[in-house]
Parts: structure tokens; C-alpha cells; sequence
DNA sequence: CTGAAAGCGCTAACAT
DNA sequence: ATGTTAGCGCTTTCAG
């Protein structure tokens, strides 16, 4: 590796003079400059990052703690929080929890030595059922900033960005009530989430509200992936006059759409459904799943602007919580 | 952040005494040892990492560069990389270069400031097209070992990991030659990236070495996500006496499938569809594609395993490819 | 047993 | 215009 050392020792100058020269400080000769300058790329010098980062005090690296990189919208949130992070001159370090409550405090643990300036995370599963973040908040005692986006608690002040879950499944909702749905089924694969809860609150909201809905509010909760074919299997078999389906997760519109085809009902002439997912989706279903869209796209920009807002302003700001708006897309699985 | 000077401050030693005291030094008497460790322990001391990389030249971080973080493959890929790399004691610095080769140009080079100890990484679609992949040379030249995956160059000369592609190809285009079938189209979305082109070879030798198989190789090449669709049902147009598809791509494999259910097809008595996805698909297929696995977990463990050898083996020692066997698994759209 | 000092690579205040 | 020095936090050699 060419340090500055290197090219001093070259030149014969002094190690600051050819810091100086690199950064066009006006205390330098012209003369000196171009020098320093032609050697250092001919030797392809390039500052140590790591050097800067201690003398700085300060990485330019987010560390970004991720529960489920195989499920789509995870990874989408990444690939925003990179790009955006990327754009602003930052690095992640992704760290995958997955959904394990040690791996995140293991991770926060060993990211927050100095290795990243802050983090963007969402909360594991198994962190959210057993509701405790005091690994959280000890970060944030640290004065190390956090952003949580999409699966929040309220036991942790800091900045956050979610969606309207209980507004979106609301809509939603009221959308088939608007179709004259009689019996309309919730499926849910996060039951245990607080995303999951709050979306099904929606749900059972609306139809509340529906004065001329007869019907309970009926959810089916899904615990493994294994198991979404099997159960929706079920609820068919067990709601044969079942009329409108919402999904509030990722994968299991798809698979509630592609069984009812399979068991000619017509959809959206008798059965309509609506999904939680991003379009990648799309593809794999015929007729088009009609879906709530989260802008995953939009939660990972915001949670990258909250985070280096919060690193770069020196007084204590009060947390933000930054709601992101969902939309509710009409496609061919809805009237 | 709690440093060593505020330790020896606090305790009246001096730096060195708390830093050997924390190591357990023999130097230091157990007194020392246990009061130094109990006030760490009560600050909540954690060595700076930025520190000891600088001292080290050494940051027991890995630089990975993902193609493409959406696509189910890569996504599981990180995951594989992200869990031996932990395991290790490695961090990973996730780059997405999305299929860009500026992108790729300029993680490379951020990074090899010392921020990483090396790479992993998978090509660039674009710099695969433009065969140029001097950017990588170029580390290399820099002593900063990288560890290739998927998609390789030969061109470089450095550890890789791959699948045997022509041969897993070649297996899957014998079998539906076994099973009789006279009009096998492939379809292709990477018909630019060396894999593509590595498994399309071996479906045409598999054919051409069926000596009472009529047809012409049939090769159905999609440029853009969006026309999978489209391309697919073209396919089925034109050519309504296909009897075998074999898809090499993540996901044409499941949308052939549905347009040719839809299309009444019966598969697989009169149509054999076999795919190159992961497991993850099959929830939205029924019948359940048949499909050849990648075994892509393994691929990011010894991605991983390469790289840390590397840096551990202080000899310049010959690049080594790995390959990763692949299986055909035959499940319900095959005989 | 403990401490002083040097150095990893860089920057910046302070000489000259 | 150029150089010296100190320091970011840590480890390690060498002195005491």
C-alpha cells in the first residue's frame, strides 16, 4: 500500500507537505503540487481509509442490520438503503440477523466499536416476540444514532420510517366491502409482528365500520413458510363461500391465487384478492395480483436521510418517525 | 467512546498496563488484571476496531460486490457469505454494483483503500458484455486477494467458484431426451453472462449427441425482464408441439410453467418443464417445478472460505477454482 | 510488575 | 512555501 510516507520519502518533501499538496492547499507551490500530484497517481496513492476513519473519529460506514435477506422486501429495502447510502458517499456493512434476537446483539455489539458511524435496522422476529430491545436502546445510549424502519417498537426513542400498516389494510379492506363482499378472509404469515398486528387491526376496523357486513372478521394465521400452501388449502375447504381474500405478507396472495384457479373459482368475478407485495410478484401470477404497495424503495431512501440528518446535526434533535404512504393497485385479482 | 486512556486515567496506571491488563499479560499482576477488567466491564469498554485495523493493516472486513440483490440467487448468495464470514470473525461490506460496470469500477475502488482485507464478488452483467474486467486485474495487481463466484472471467487469474453450467445443463437436456421428448426449447434471460452461454452449450451438445433426435436446437433468448412473458407465450405459439422446456434462468422456468397450465397443456405428460431456481419458487407452482439446484449456499461458504484462506496463506499459492456440484432434483413437471 | 516510547497513516496547528 | 509536532486509539518493544 503507497502512503504518504512513500511519496514524501520520493520526493524528498516533508509527509505534510504532500498531504497539503493533495488537498490544493494554497500554502503550497504550484510547482510542489503538480510534483505530488503526478507521483501519487502514478503510484496510484490512495488515502487509508482507515486512518481518516481514526482521525476523525468518524467511518462513513452505516452498519445495516437486516432480519431476512431472502425475503423480497428486505432486500429491496437494501438495495435502497445501498443506493442511497452509496449516493451520499457512505458504505454499509450489512450484518443478517436472521431473525434471531442473539445474532442482532451480537451484530450491534460488535458494529458499535467504531466501526460504523450508525445504524438502519428492522427489528428480528424473535426480538419483537419476545418484545425486548434493551440491546437497542443501549446503542442509542451510546449516542450511536438508529433508524428503524418498517418493524418498530415503542419502547425505543429514535428515528423511524413505517408505513400506515393499519391505513393500508384498512383501505384495502373497505375496497372489497365497496365490491359487496360478504366474506372476506385475512391471511397472515406475521402474526407475530407488529406490522402484522397492526395491519390485521385495520382489517378488523373496517369491517366494523361495514354496518351491512354480517360476517366475523376471519384470520388465518400462517406460523411456518411450510405450511401457507397446506393452510390456504384449508380455508377453502373449510370457507368454500369465502369472497374476498387480503394478504397482508409477502408471498401468500400468490399462493391463495394460484389455489383458487386451480379450484376454478373466478377471480375477481366471485373471489377477489388483494396482496402485500412488490411486483416482482407479478410475474409468477395470471390473472395480476392486485396488491398494496409498501414504496419499499421510498423506506430505504427516508431511512438513509434520517440516519445522516441525525449524524450530521450536533444538537439533540427529537426522534422522527417518518410515515412512508402505501398504495392500494388495482389490478386484475380485484373488481 | 470509552478509550484506554480514560481507563488508565480513572485507575492512576498508565496506557500499556490497562492494554496488557485486558490481554491478560503475564507482565501484569492479577490485582491489576482483575481492577482494570472490572472498570472496562463497567464502562462498557470496547476496543476501537478503527484502531487496531490501523495497526494491523488489517481489517478482518470483506469487500463483497452483488450483481443484483433482487435476484433470489444473489440474495441467497449474501446470506451464505454473510453467515461463514461471521462465523470467521469477518464483517462484509455489501457493494451493489446492479449489473453496472461503473458501479463495480468504483466499489473496487473505494474500498481497496484498506478498507477491506479482500473480495468477493460475482461480475457485473455489463462488464461481462464489454469483456473488460482490467478494474479487477487492477486490485489483484494490488496484492488485495478476490474471490470470483458465479460469474467468471478467464481473463483473471484469481480463486473462483462456480457450477459446472454446461454440465448441469448437458444432465437436464439428457433427461428429457430420456424421457422421449422431440421438441426441447431453452429459454434463456443471461444469454449475455458466461453462464448463460456455458449451459446453452451444453443443452446443444446434449442434443447433438441424441442420435434419433430430430430437431434443430431451439434457443428462446429474452433481453429484458419485462418480455418474459410475452417471449413465453410466443414461444408456445409458434412452436404449440413442445414437449420439453429447460429454463436456465431464475424465473422463466415458473412462468413458462403457468402460461402452459393455463394454456392446457398437460405437464408433465405432455410437456416437461425443468428450471434453474432455488427452492423458493416452488410455493407459487403447482405442479411443483423440477429443477436444477445450485447449491447456492455452498457457493457463498466456500466463496468465503477461499477468500479467508488467502489471506491467511502468507506463499503466493496458484489460483484455485472450486466447483460446486449441482442436482438435478425431478419433482412434479418432469416424468 | 509497570511505564515510556514508537509507530500504524493521516491531518492540522504551529513553527520556520 | 515547507517542515515539525502532536494526536486519533491501540499494540508492542524496550527500559526501569
Amino acid at each position: 500500500m503507497v502512503t504518504l510516507k512513500h511519496l514524501a520519502e520520493q520526493l524528498n518533501v516533508s509527509i505534510s507537505t504532500v498531504s497539503k499538496a493533495l488537498h490544493d492547499s494554497e500554502e503550497i507551490s504550484p510547482d510542489t503540487i503538480d510534483r505530488v500530484k503526478a507521483l501519487a497517481k502514478h503510484l496510484n496513492y490512495k488515502p487509508n481509509k482507515v486512518a481518516i476513519s481514526l482521525k476523525n473519529s468518524k467511518t462513513n460506514t452505516i452498519g445495516v442490520i437486516i432480519p431476512n435477506i431472502l425475503n423480497h422486501f428486505f432486500a429491496k429495502a437494501l438495495y435502497a438503503i445501498e443506493k442511497e447510502a452509496s449516493k451520499q458517499g457512505y458504505n454499509i456493512i450489512t450484518c443478517l440477523s436472521n431473525e434471531k434476537k442473539a445474532k442482532e446483539i451480537n451484530s450491534l455489539q460488535l458494529l458499535s466499536n467504531g466501526s460504523v458511524d450508525g445504524f438502519i435496522m428492522s427489528i428480528a422476529e424473535e426480538s419483537q416476540i419476545a418484545n425486548n430491545v434493551t440491546h437497542i436502546t443501549d446503542i442509542l445510549n451510546q449516542h450511536i444514532p438508529v433508524v428503524i424502519f418498517d418493524r418498530v417498537s415503542e419502547s425505543i426513542e429514535c428515528d423511524k420510517v413505517i408505513i400506515d400498516d393499519f391505513g393500508a389494510a384498512y383501505e384495502a379492506t373497505k375496497h372489497l366491502l365497496s365490491e359487496g363482499r360478504k366474506h372476506i378472509v385475512l391471511i397472515s404469515c406475521i402474526d407475530d409482528l407488529s406490522v402484522g398486528k397492526l395491519r390485521t387491526n385495520g382489517y378488523v376496523e373496517a369491517l366494523s365500520e361495514a354496518s351491512d357486513y354480517n360476517n366475523k372478521p376471519k384470520i388465518i394465521t400462517i406460523k411456518t413458510n411450510d405450511t401457507i400452501e397446506e393452510s390456504i388449502q384449508e380455508l377453502f375447504k373449510n370457507n368454500p363461500s369465502v369472497d374476498g381474500i387480503i394478504s397482508i405478507d409477502n408471498t401468500s396472495g400468490v399462493v391463495a391465487l394460484q389455489k383458487a384457479i386451480k379450484l376454478n373459482y373466478n377471480v375477481p368475478e366471485d373471489l377477489s384478492i388483494i396482496g402485500f407485495s412488490d411486483e416482482n410478484v407479478l410475474q409468477f401470477t395470471d390473472p395480476k395480483l392486485s396488491t398494496i404497495s409498501q414504496h419499499t424503495l421510498d423506506i430505504g431512501k427516508s431511512s438513509v436521510q434520517l440516519l445522516i440528518n441525525r449524524l450530521k446535526s450536533k444538537d439533540q434533535q427529537k426522534p422522527v418517525t417518518k410515515t412512508i404512504k402505501t398504495k392500494l393497485i388495482l389490478r386484475e385479482t380485484t373488481k
